[in-house]
DNA sequence: TGCCAGGCGGGGT
DNA sequence: ACCCCGCATGGC
């Protein structure tokens, strides 16, 4: 197996963030166990970092990499410096994001690699939250790739050339007819026919979006989401069918003007603004989140016994 | 057991 | 610019 190095140690002030919450939301328990969380920095290289709840971190890599770059990377990562009080300002008196705010102003995005973003985006496309999230743990657990950092054993996501080299292993994860989709991602992404990260944030939202649904399969939806946890670009709304049934219920407005309304209600913040109001409703089925709504639970439960994006770590 | 689920592309108008 | 349909799995 794969052993790496621990290439520096630090920690970070995170008393302006709740990093318990920014490590539980949408992760896996083999990369966050409710004190320690994984991130991986890079993929290909690989560049792993381990961080607890307190802001201690190591970041392990088999190269000779430059520690601050990492570092910096890291706190990028978890939302350390990102300043979402404009975003609360709007949701203040919100009927649906009022309370998560409220409960939650530490939640920060929690970034991934743009392939695993897409990745991400894909498995959720005509599916249920639990569907898309279970299907994402096959993807990792199929390829089961593992490194050694200090005597413990990581999984790490595969990367597109893991995808590509032994594509059958993907058939075997309940994508379906989204298979194609995941691998011409990654064919795009080993063919350099996407440009970089470190590129892409220096465009606008909108032009990143356009360069995306260039890949076959990858419409606004998955774009816009990727944009999100990729790219920490929040001004672009994935608006799919939940989102638009639920908006259309709660402020009244016709479906086919959900996203125009969305975007003017949040400004620039439409894009975090539908990630958030997933978390909120525990990502329940359209049904039951509309249930919810009329009974007015408007904080995520995450009950114990029920998987949500806040405890997902505990099942998968 | 059907039926359906946080999309998408391709075909129509 | 719209609208509509098929799409493959797997969970309920």
């Amino acid at each position: 197996m794969y052993r790496l190095k621990k290439i520096c140690s630090g920690s970070f002030d995170v008393s302006n963030i709740d990093l318990e919450t920014t490590l539980s939301v949408y992760n896996f328990s083999f990369w966050f166990n409710g004190s320690e969380g994984i991130i991986v920095l890079d993929e290909e290289k690989p560049v792993v970092a381990v961080i607890d709840t307190r802001g201690l971190y190591e970041i392990y890599s088999d190269k000779d990499i430059d520690c601050e770059e990492y570092s910096d990377l890291l706190s990028w990562s978890i939302g350390l410096d990102e300043d979402y009080s404009e975003f609360h300002n709007l949701a203040r008196n919100d009927p649906l994001l009022g309370s998560f705010v409220e409960h939650y102003s530490g939640w920060r995005v929690r970034s991934t690699s743009l392939w695993w973003g897409l990745v991400i985006g894909v498995c959720q496309q005509n599916n249920s939250f639990i569907e898309g999230w279970r299907t994402l743990y096959k993807i990792v657990n199929v390829y089961n790739r593992r490194v050694l950092m200090d005597g413990r054993e990581v999984l790490l996501p595969p990367t597109p050339r893991n995808v590509i080299s032994r594509s059958e292993l993907l058939r075997r994860t309940g994508l379906a007819y989204r298979y194609e989709t995941v691998i011409r991602i990654a064919q795009f992404i080993v063919q350099k026919r996407i440009p970089s990260e470190e590129y892409l944030l220096d465009l606008s939202s909108s032009d990143v979006e356009e360069i995306l649904k260039g890949i076959k399969g990858i419409g606004p939806y998955t774009a816009r989401l990727a944009l999100i946890l990729a790219l920490r670009k929040y001004d672009q709304p994935p608006v799919d069918r939940w989102l638009k049934k639920i908006v259309s219920k709660v402020y009244g407005v016709d479906e086919k003007r959900v996203e125009s309304f969305w975007r003017e209600k949040w400004r620039d913040w439409s894009g975090l603004a539908s990630l958030a109001l997933t978390i909120t409703l525990d990502a329940e089925p359209l049904r039951k989140a509309l249930a919810r709504i009329e009974r007015g639970e408007l904080t995520p439960i995450h009950e114990p016994d029920k998987l949500s994006p806040l405890n997902m770590w505990r099942y998968f």
